[in-house]
Formats: structure tokens, sequence, C-alpha cells
DNA sequence: CATGAATGAGGATTCATTCAT
DNA sequence: GATGAATGAATCCTCATTCAT
């Protein structure tokens, strides 16, 4: 017989993801500080005073999101890659898997994608620590490329993430589709290197 | 020789330029939400009503400080694109004016290059137009690029625009320089064609 | 025997009636346009931002105590018809009760009287519903008076409101009561027809 | 010859009274809060500042408006009388005069018929005693009607007052004339006591 | 005479947050 | 666990007014 403890977690985080979902939603629309703990606690059918039960504050809040954001496009990129054997198969594979999570209603990778943390406040330098653990991974698989200068890469890697999380500010959803953009941009810098 | 016609103008428009450095220098580092109409009042040393007397509010300001971002990089850019005569070279060149414009210190110039104006607010409509008015010069050099598809074109626009945009987020002063950047970026596209 | 489901509820009530109360006396004093926020919010020992809590904005504040002048007079204007049976006493008894509630405190119905809702904004339309509401219970009065045709009632009406709402720029409290200034004006229009 | 400065008086004077009038189309349309020295000044095609060389403040300018009112009222009163014998047809030529400067689009008078000066402000108590000033000439009016108790005569000025003050808020330009509004109002006291 | 520039006080409102219930 | 109430600081902006030019 389980306690009564462990039964109740499912449901207390149940609620906690419903308010990291509201959460997403608000702070990819609007951004962090146009984004207000009032929209969001209304996003989610609640009043704001409840939103602290569950986080400290707006901040933390936000990099929770930041976080889960992270994690899931990491997941989702991590995924796609394994069935590609080629280098620039991987890369390319990995392009999609991004773009998929950006451009297709994940508001917590589309909060990823926009945010771009900068200046010296404690939750930016948190925010960019968490954004490194993603990138570390794509700079492993361009590192495997072949036949490129160790500049060439670090050129490669600024230049395709600029370009892939780009795609957040003219993506149509009717037409192209993630994959075949990723396809397009990777294919830019593919071609002439992957000989 | 100079016309009478504007004898007089420089000393009130000086006062007016001083405001809209100020909130270029506000907007660059916060951004439209986060900069507030006191910060900017602040740091040109005036009471934030005094704002009022030259822009009717604040998103006018920034509006004014966007604009004159966008006047800015379009002529730096046309200027270094005169002396190149090839496609890629001018491409290059206008790479090159562009970073330059947006890394160093030009505060203007770096408030167009974050601020990517989506929604349908009607501030960030205008910011829109404003913003399209420069691209189309992009696009220009784009097409008079040889052997590439409408496609190709397209995308190379795209990613372009984003890993040049993008190095505001990872450039460091002291190391490779606007040009060098420009060089390197515009290189990963152009080997293989230019030929 | 009380019922259960309000229990709890005057509590809650009883703040927001407090406001209420003090928004009235500002707005009796000052008129709209002069009363602010902070003398209202200053009136019942709250922060400004804690009138927001229960009103969502100056507008509807005033809507609300507007609301609740009309009701007030017209509970009292129907409870004191009652007892009289002739269509000049009905009429007289009205009078004396509207202006009891107009010049003895009732700060909510001098509201009423002092804002001659005019122009188009949106609140001022709805003063005017609020307002014709009121109106019409004295239309009927005047209607069952005898031999009178449609025109002289349509501008006794007039008049008396006129008369009795202007009472309001003269009135002192030690002098002729309320009743008594009711049956003065009453009786200017009434002795011809009367008979 | 004239000297040059009453000469050039006309002139200031000219000035003088276009700012005058649009402080009281101003303030009629707003009232004496809502209407703000920037309105008046935009609506006078001049700068705000410009209007202290004229009025040392914005209660004077005000205060002036009204004085000016009452003036025209008085003087339109004064103009119409004369042409009266019998009491009761002065008092009607009187309130048709009253009237017409109300309804009829001269912006002084009806700063004057709604603004009911109250409170202890200096500025009210001037007022006031502008006010007074011409309501003296209508309790003269009242004074001469025969067969009526001074406590009558009393009652059927404030009565009367009233019901002409408000018609401003009832009055449609196409309908019923001032003057017929008049005769109307006045014959509701009239006819019982003229006999 | 007119005004552009500036101001400090105050306008209504929103903010993230706390806490007793 | 949830919330209604409250807050103080901050939001953008408007106010009437002053004064050097």
């Amino acid at each position: 017989m389980l306690s009564n403890r462990t039964v109740g977690r499912p449901r207390l985080e149940h609620r906690r993801l419903e308010l990291l979902n509201a959460a997403a939603n608000v702070f990819a629309r609007k951004g962090f500080d146009a984004g207000s703990v009032r929209d969001i606690a209304s996003a989610a059918n609640v009043q704001p005073s409840s939103l602290y039960h569950f986080f400290g504050s707006k901040e933390t809040l936000f990099e929770e999101v930041y976080m889960e954001g992270v994690r899931r496009i990491k997941t989702s990129v991590e995924t796609a890659v394994v069935t590609q054997g080629r280098p620039w198969d991987k890369l390319e594979a990995a392009a999609a898997a991004h773009l998929t999570s950006l451009l297709e209603d994940d508001f917590f990778s589309v909060v990823v994608a926009e945010t771009i943390p900068k200046g010296t406040s404690e939750l930016n330098i948190r925010l960019i620590v968490h954004r490194n653990d993603y990138e570390k991974m794509f700079i492993a698989f361009i590192d495997r490329l072949p036949n490129l200068t160790n500049d060439n890469k670090k050129y490669l890697r600024f230049a395709l993430f600029g370009a892939l999380n780009a795609t957040v500010n003219w993506y149509q959803p009717g037409k192209d589709s993630p994959e075949e953009i990723a396809r397009r941009i990777v294919g830019l810098f593919r071609v002439q290197l992957d000989t």
C-alpha cells in the first residue's frame, strides 16, 4: 500500500506544471519584462498569490520555464540525432529538432530561443549557464565535422545558431516545414565543406 | 557656403539629440519594456516630464531611436559598399559595415539589431516598416550574387541576417574585429559558389 | 431566520462599502475631475493601489457611487410615496424624499444631484442610463396629475427637477427643512390646477 | 494725430479676446477642472506660456471668463426687459434673454450657468460675488410681481433659476426655441398668480 | 509679445510581493 | 493549497507654471 504523501504528489506536480505552462505561454508571447505575474496567473485561472506557493519569485519562475525549455530542446535533439550516423547528417537532424521545438507551439523552447541573456544580473548569469549546457551538445556535433579548422568551427556554430534562432522572426506555419528549413540552412554551410 | 535658413537650429536640435542619445543608450542596454522613462531622463540629467517636450510618448521616442538606428546603419552600409565592385565583395563590405555599426558603441544600431518587432501592436508594425526599408538594401546585394536559385537567395538572406545580428550576443571587444567577423561569416557561405 | 449562504459575506462587503463611502464623500465635495484617487484613498486610510482591488478604475468607482446614489434616492422616494393617495400629494412626498436624500448628508445622492452627465463619453452615457431609470419614477407621478396637457407635463417635469436639484446650491441646514422646501416648491406649481 | 500707444491697444485687446473666447469654449465644454491650460492654448493656436502674458493664472482666466459671461447675460437681459411694461412680462422677457444666452452658443454664458460655485476656495467666493451681481437683477423683477408673499418670492426665484439653468441639460437645438421654453417655464408659475 | 525649454508635483494605474485567514 | 486584501514602489504621462531668450 502506498503512503498518502506519495499519492498526493502527482496532483501537486500536475498543478505545478499547469502554472509552468501558463508562464511559458505568457513569457513566450511577451517576454520577461512585459509578461506580468498577473498575466500568468489569469492564464492559469489562479490568483497571483497562488503562484508563490510553487515559485519563489517571478525570476525563479522564469528560470524554471527556461530550464524546462532547455531540457525539452535537448531531449528532442538527442532523440533526433541517434538515428543518424554521418556527422553532417547528425548536425542537420539536430538543427531540424531544434527548429521543430522552436517553431511548433512549444512555448518553453520559444522562451529559450528568444531570451538571449545578457548583462550581469544574477538571473541572466544563471540563464547563460543553462543555455551553455544545451549549446555544448551542438558544439560536439560541429566538432566532429571533418575538414574544418577550429576557427571555422567556432564561426559555424555562431552562424548556425544565429540563423536557426532567427527563424522565429520569419517562420510562417503553412509554408516550409521546420525540417525543410533546417535542411536548407544547414545546406548553405554544408555543400562546400562536406566533400 | 552655409545657407541662412538653418542658422540657430543646431542649438535647438542639440538638446533633442542629447535626449535621443540617452534613450538609445538605455533602450540598447535594457530594451523597450525594461528601459523606463525615468532611466532615460536621469541618464540625460533631466526630469521625466521634460522628455515629453520633445517626444510625445515613450513609444514614439523609441520609434525615433529606432529610425535613427536604421538611418545610421543604412548610411554606413551604403558608404561601405560603393568601393566594391564584385557582388560577393559588396555583400561582405555591407556585412562588415552592418557589424561595425552594431558592435561598436552605436546604441542606435544596437537597438535596431536587438529589437525584432513581432506582434501586431501599432508600434511594432511601424518598426517593421522601418526595418524592411533597410533590409531591402541587403536583399538587393544578395539578388545580384551569381549562380544562386531564388530559394537559396531567400535562405541566404535569412541565415546571414540571423548570423550577423546574433553577434551582439557573443562579440567580445578585444578579440576579432567586426570586419574580421563579417569576413568569416560571409566566408562560410561564399566559398563554394564564388568561383 | 438568517440564511446560511451569506454568512461571512458582510465582513467582506464591509470594506468595499467603506471605500465606496469615502469615494462618495470625495466626489460629492469635489466632483469627478477634481476628486482624485489619492483623495479617496487617504479618506479611507488606504493606499491608492488598494482601491484597485475593489474597483477597476476611477470611472467604474464613480459609476458605482452614482448607481448607489440612484438606488438610495429611488428607495427613499418609493417609500415616501406609498402613504399618499392623491396625485399632487404623491408628487410632493416624492419631492420631499428626493430633497431629504440630497440635502441631508447622503453623499451618494449628492453625487447624483450634482453630476449632470453630458457629452458622449462612455461613462456619461452609462450614467444617463442610471439616471433615467430614476427619473422615470417622477415622470409617472407627474403623468397622473389631473388637468395637464402633455406639454405642460413635460415642462413641469423639467422645471421641477431643475428647481429641486438646484437646492443643493442654496440650502442652509438650520433653516427650512427639506420637507418644507419641497412643499413650497411643489406648491408653486400646484395651486392653480389642483382644484 | 493719435499717439502710438493708443493705436496699439485695439490689437492687444483683440488678442486678449481671442484667448478669452478660447477659454470660454473649453471651460464651457469641459468645466474648470477638466479644461486644461493646454486645451485653451491649443484652441487659440498659441503656446500655453503665452496665456500668462494676459492672465495671471488659470483661476483668474476662469474668473475673467465668468465675469464676461455675467456681463453678457446681464446686458442681454437688460436690453430685453426695457420693452416690457407689466411685471410678469418683464420677468418672462428676462427669462427668455437668459435662456437665449445660455442655449445659443454663447460659451461665456454657459460657463456661468454650469458653474455653480460652492465651497470656500478664494476663487469660488469671488465667483459667487459676480453671480450675485447678476441675480440681483432677477430678484428685482420678482420683487415687483404683485400679490406675492416674501417667502413665495424667494422660492419663486430659486425655483425659476433652477428650472432655467437646468435647460442646458435637455435643450435640443431643433425643437422649442429658448423664447418658447422661457414662456412655458415662466407660464408654469405665472398662471396661478397673475390674476 | 511670444515661445521653447524646463520643472516638480501630482494624475491614474500596474507591479511583484506578503500575509492572515 | 488557495486566496482576498493590502502594500509601496514604480509605471507612463499631464498638470499649471516659470523664465531666459
